[in-house]
DNA sequence: TCAACATTGACAGCATACTGACTATCTGTA
DNA sequence: TACAGATAGTCAGTATGCTGTCAATGTTGA
């Protein structure tokens, strides 16, 4: 019989549930939501990004992107300047605030870890990340038989 | 400076997210999504359970299961019916078609367990699955300061 | 019995995430 | 230059996931 409670696709679900309401726990007081969080915190690495270089470095798709930027923009953190040299596309900037929130929002963060991996051991988590990353984007020959 | 991109919570959205995508491909000739995959598997386990308690048993959110329900109602693979002592409540039931589908769909998880999981040994995967059961779990003291 | 309280499921509203279609613009080539 | 194809971003539509609210029904205790 299936066992999809014990399914690494069913607990990384609810793993990513759980880290999701501890971030936004955290980041409730600046009216921010996990995904809006992780996508200022690409801008504070490099500022001024297309949007389509923002969904690449982001992984995000390009149209929930949109909307993220909306909402960031209305709340006042970012802004759409136009590119210079492409009237199609926007370069995608913090605004003071946007910036100014780097240090408070990084230490939400780290608390957020800290409540998340409670259970583990610090080499544990250390394992925990490298067995993430590998699911995240394991390009092998055999991800594409047809090449 | 803080990495989201190797932050555990970043990590755990996208493996989710490939986990999903993965997921979908395999069963998309059956007209389902990943969580109404992951209903039914609870049902294949015990049946006629009601929406309270399914959706305690596979921790779903209580409106987000009548929704799940909605659809998986309408495609024919559940039904509801009228809970023989409690006039409030549903039992949930699979149909016939419900049922049949334990076979092939397990398959299809199998397969997509193979292919998210290929970058991994078999003792990583054993570990991954025991480190997110700690993380999506973990009830300590600390998690309920005031009790 | 009856009033207070709890529980069940529905609904509205919002944010994410993705698909597919569309417009505007850019680029490469003849 | 002119045109075909690629690219940037938007929009509509759908599903999930959550919060808050509500009506109907159950349950409990005076």
């Amino acid at each position: 019989m299936y066992d999809v409670e014990n399914s690494i696709g069913f607990l990384l679900s609810k793993g990513y549930q759980r880290a999701w309401a501890l971030l936004r726990e955290e980041i409730e007081q600046y009216e921010l939501t996990p995904p809006q969080f992780a996508l200022l915190a690409f801008l504070w690495r490099e500022d001024g990004l297309t949007q389509t270089e923002l969904s690449e470095a982001g992984q995000i798709d390009r149209t929930t992107l949109g909307g993220l930027i909306d909402r960031l923009e209305k709340t006042g953190l970012v802004e759409r300047r136009p590119h210079p040299r492409d009237r199609r596309a926007y370069q995608i900037h913090l605004t003071t605030r946007g910036r100014e929130l780097e240090g408070p929002l990084s230490e939400c963060a780290t608390r957020t870890l800290a409540r998340l991996t409670n259970g583990l051991t610090e080499t544990e988590v250390s394992e925990l990340r490298r067995m993430l990353i590998i699911l995240r984007g394991e390009r092998t020959v055999y991800d594409f038989p047809a090449c």
